[in-house]
DNA sequence: CACCGTTACGGTATCCGTAAGGATT
DNA sequence: AATCCTTACGGATACCGTAACGGTG
């Protein structure tokens, strides 16, 4: 077995099951291609693929299991080529980082100017999705960290660090009734259509869980992604929303009013995601520094591959 | 980058660093195997061990970071042959199970009967230790599955299933005072001397804790590594314990007495560990068939391969 | 006949062992 | 002199491309 045969295995799956077309495109003889999985199904003893009538059409459990187990293995194998690029080049390399709307928008600007200004030949790119595909993007290699809540779903093999917390505050239109109230509690909030996160935020859930627990049920008018645009929608008039703190804009946001919610919701807890037992690159870490200082950078490599002994 | 050289590399770390040692063990010539390295080294551009009056003495940082990758990788492809031949043999193979003192005596041994009267060519093999232990050797590869509450430290590659709870009780000689008291409640308990799990055990903190919130502190006499010992203890009077239900042997602890817990603590959790993206081994499917028969074990592999898509 | 995968053949590159060299204690 | 790692050389092996073959629509 060779990682050569491993990598085949992978593109020919990736190709649609099509030898010759994997061929050509890794610019490789079609019976070479088609040897080297052949000699790997006979080490293993087992078909990988199955064939119907002359043609590849499919991965046999067994195959599925190898192609998964594959994908890894290739990973670590970049994570180590890597690792040889940037001890020799420690300037160059990128930085894929997935996020939020709302730290790609609010927090993170500030960040990725200076580390811009400090390592002017990084290469960054910000992916933006949910929490949960920030976590799977570092998951299967395609981001480098996330910055996010922690998914909903169990992604087991992602390393969180705490990095900060943002308290909550009550989003409403200007001239709301809810601006007039003194102190304001849950139960003055349930007569109001809320506007809530989409249902991949845990932040959704735990703002409801707080109704719930007190045995209120929210008129929820709109589920939406992003803060923007629920936002948006509060400035209409359609209804309050729970957000964190650093979504309020004094300068830009004239038409809306902002008030704690601290006293009735946990703050939101943002994480810092990387992939564990793989390589941590250099400029993760540097990125980290800059990010979340209090974090130190010098035990997370370790960290990440913590099993030992026994 | 070859299996080759990354296994070989291994081999060398785990052999002292001495390339000739290393080389004889494997049947290989010395100069076959530094050549190995030094291709391997100047592909990645980097060297990977530090080099002192012509020795070998220690890894670089870099060489650290690839040490830890390889061992992840070559499980991996140790995975995959695995998997071949299982396929080819279904009925042969091994199982090892870690767990803990309190379920190998109490819990396991029904099971792994039937087991290997179901299963007679497979080897059976029980490694024993703390939680934390167990879900080292199978994250580390050591063992195939873990059987024991969830471990004190975040292991991240763990994958566990939830398998039953055990009610606790509170174990005590025959004649204790506790005998004679109709609802015994946490101030009761506190007046006795407490014989405990030792300190890599969740239910140890989870026990404590409980007495704490309460704002009591426990008189802690004894801190042992496995409930017969504890019982040992308990029976000569040297204080009560809080144990799980099964610890209690009405056959052969005459000279103790069990009174239920359940309304002071909570039951003890015990799951099932696996390793997250690796191939669960169809043996190991079919102890937790009989183990823990409301687990579908269908649905597991592709659990521990969870990362798809975005 | 077009498409696709497998088998056959031969040149090239890689691997590995033996032999020799260089450094250190 | 003994130990250990590296460099040099030559034969065996494995790899891969071209060519040919077999099955399918």
């Amino acid at each position: 077995m060779t990682l050569q045969q491993l990598f085949l295995f992978q593109q020919i799956v990736q190709n649609d099951f099509n030898i010759s077309k994997a061929a050509e495109l890794l610019n490789m003889s079609q019976p070479g291609l088609s040897r080297q999985i052949l000699t790997l199904e006979k080490e293993l003893d087992t078909s990988l693929f199955v064939r119907n009538k002359n043609r590849l059409t499919s991965l046999t459990n067994v195959g599925d299991v190898v192609f998964q187990l594959s994908k890894d293995i290739l990973n670590k194998i970049e994570s180590i080529k890597r690792l040889g690029e940037e001890n020799n080049f420690p300037d160059k390399g990128s930085l894929t980082i997935a996020t939020t709307h709302t730290q790609a928008k609010y927090v993170l600007p500030k960040i990725i100017q200076q580390f811009s200004i400090k390592y002017p030949f990084v290469k960054l790119r910000i992916l933006q999705g949910t929490p949960s595909d920030s976590s799977k993007m570092v998951a299967n290699g395609s981001a480098d960290l996330s910055i996010a809540t922690k998914p909903i779903e169990k992604i087991s093999n992602l390393f969180f660090l705490k990095c900060y917390e943002i308290p909550r505050i009550i989003m409403m239109p200007l001239g709301h009734p809810l601006n007039k109230i003194k102190n304001i509690d849950l139960h003055h909030l349930i007569n109001h259509p809320l506007i809530t996160y989409d249902f991949d935020f845990i932040s959704r859930s735990k703002i409801l869980d707080v109704f719930f627990n007190a045995n209120l049920n929210p008129n929820i008018v709109l589920n939406a992604i992003d803060a923007d645009v629920i936002k948006t929608y509060v400035e209409l008039g359609m209804g309050i929303a729970i957000l964190p703190a650093i979504a309020y804009d004094q300068k830009n946001d004239k038409n809306l009013r902002s008030r704690t919610a601290s006293h009735l919701f946990e703050p939101n807890l943002i994480y810092l995601g990387l992939r564990s037992n793989d390589f941590v690159s250099r400029h993760s870490l540097n990125f980290i520094e800059l990010f979340a200082p209090d974090i130190n950078i010098n035990n997370i490599q370790k960290e990440i591959f913590q099993v030992e002994s026994i």
